[in-house]
DNA sequence: TGCTAAAATATGCATATGCATGTAAGTTGC
DNA sequence: GCAACTTACATGCATATGCATATTTTAGCA
């Protein structure tokens, strides 16, 4: 398919892929996939947060978002807690939410590392200056 | 978390959901998604292919795209029929697919010159080496 | 030939993702 | 103070995604 024009979503949809399962093969021996790494450590960094708060962070749909919290919160790494506003829902890392963290931190810098090292200084800032345009499309 | 070092993966994620929900709004008319949208074209150019092809044009794991397909063959835009080699299963669109298609491909266009106008030529060139990058780390 | 390894595809399981919609709680205007 | 609107979160539905594994068929070799 040489001769077409590449959709852009699609090439952008296969390098996700491939760099999700990497990220994925690295984080394993903490049993946790990049997706839930991320939740973790947007919420260890806002130390208090919730649902609404985490979407901008994560530029994930609300809903997507609520069962995305579900399991991490059934395993008791996220701790949910009601807040001034009764339709809030307060989100805090537990104990083992942190130990957990602290360990996949280290699985993380690992893949970070790897794929950095692969891609070059100029790949990896140019994956992140392309994603940063495309998610200001965001309507 | 201005002050700490970005996680490709998650800064990919984020730019893969924006995208796909731009691309999957304009072929909504269709009542497709972009990653059935991209299955029907890679069937099309490749007139007649099996899933084990298909795995190699489109980055995805062999069950992900067995069970993609499923709801393409359930509604008849994708045909199935044995090949010599019994195990295989040779796909083809059908007369429907192909009409589908040639509908989902004007949408599709005004979805990718959007985008191209929205990030430049630069971005979008900057996006296609990028993915192709990241896509060629894959083990 | 017949046994074993490999290849093509499917299924069980779990999470990922978002739209439409539902529910509860807070806010606003009169 | 209350009806109407808005906000925060959850659920039903459907697809997306991949790992481990099962099934069927073919290929290779003793």
């Amino acid at each position: 398919m040489d001769n077409f024009e590449h959709c852009l979503n699609l090439e952008l949809r296969k390098a996700n892929r491939v760099l999700t399962q990497i990220y994925d093969g690295f984080l394993a021996p903490a049993g946790l996939k990049t997706s839930q790494y991320s939740i973790l450590r947007a919420i260890r960094y806002l130390k208090r947060t919730t649902n609404r708060d985490l979407q901008d962070v994560l530029v994930l749909d609300q809903t997507s978002l609520s069962r995305a919290l579900k399991p991490l919160i059934r395993d008791g790494y996220v701790t949910v807690s009601a807040g001034a506003d009764r339709r809030q829902k307060q989100l805090q890392l537990s104990a083992s939410g942190k130990a957990l963290y602290q360990e996949a931190e280290q699985l993380w810098k690992e893949a970070q590392s790897h794929v950095s090292k692969k891609l070059g200084q100029q790949g990896k800032s140019g994956l992140l200056e392309m994603s940063s345009a495309v998610v200001k499309l965001k309507v």
